[in-house]
DNA sequence: GTGAGGCCGTTATGTTATAACGCATTGCTA
DNA sequence: TAGCAATGCGTTATAACATAACGGCCTCAC
């Protein structure tokens, strides 16, 4: 089991600086082409490990100048998560930039959702969740989701406040 | 672990019916008011294994004359779910009738959702997903998401078209 | 009967996401 | 070198999902 990146503190320029570097890589390596705009979005999801809507990502775009139409911030999250940079959060309808990318391209992951702090940690999925219920049903799972909401061990009752 | 109801042929009158009852029964129990409308919508969500949008509900609603304004919808819904008729797929933004009304109210569940034929199975969770990595985080689970996406049996090369 | 609360009709608006067109750059190919 | 296909991005418009807020009506407890 993998440890689930996001809580605990660490160093966060490393953490930022080897997924931009990982990026890179594997953009070379498959012939994508990580541009300025895609580069940056995914520097300014990686600044946090917080998920940032659509809209405010685009925001953030639009500050720097880098573009302020919807479909500039949506195209760049449609590359980032079809490389495996970025992953969707269903629940919060937002994206967090990927905290394993040293895991492979589409590695199973699961997430914890901080609701106060609004953190997302990323787990790799020790194991197809729902393999057995599955199996039993005679389904062909091709992707999971899994994200649970709660509080992160900052945020609980009892941490300093 | 629980028979993931949804793909397998079985007694759809029954399961309605049931479904209903149950509803009728918990609603009773709790001095919740199943009103016509809201009744009607759990009749509608129970009609197939699928999930429909609110608008998709909506629009059943309004050929019958119940409303056809989106609050209509979502005020149902927001009844239904909270009471554990019905569920919210987060990766369809759409809502689906419980397929296990004899668990309790607030049962954790997972979803394995068709991507061909748009039927959805409910399982009962069988074991917290997520439990050794939220432990080892710190992170204190209070919800869980869980679906897969994938074919069901019918809908797999080899089964009859 | 009166007041509180629940339910619903309605208007308006907010939030998230995509379709579709056009232009510029890149890199190939004839 | 000219032509051409592919890709990225600017832009307009619209679709799809969701909620805020107000007001009327009914029911039930007091
Ligand atoms: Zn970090
Ligand atoms: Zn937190
Ligand atoms: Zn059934
Ligand atoms: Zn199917």
């Amino acid at each position: 089991m993998s440890d689930p990146t996001g809580f605990a503190p660490h160093d966060h320029r490393a953490c930022v600086s080897s997924a931009l570097a990982a990026a890179e890589a594997a953009c070379a390596e498959r012939g994508a082409r990580l541009t300025p705009l895609r580069r940056r979005a995914l520097e300014i999801l990686l600044e946090s490990h917080k998920a940032l809507g659509a809209y405010d990502l685009l925001e953030r775009l639009a500050a720097e100048g880098l573009g302020d139409k919807p479909p500039v911030a949506y195209r760049a999250l449609n590359f980032l998560t079809e490389q495996g940079f970025v992953h969707r959060i269903e629940r919060l309808n937002a994206y967090v930039a990927c905290a394993h990318p040293e895991a492979g391209e589409g590695h199973g992951a699961a997430f914890l959702i901080c609701r106060d702090c609004g953190r997302v940690a990323e787990a790799l999925a020790s194991e197809a969740p729902l393999a057995a219920d599955a199996r039993g049903a005679g389904f062909a799972v091709e992707d999971a989701v899994v994200e649970a909401r709660g509080l992160c061990p900052q945020c609980q009752p009892g941490s300093r406040p």
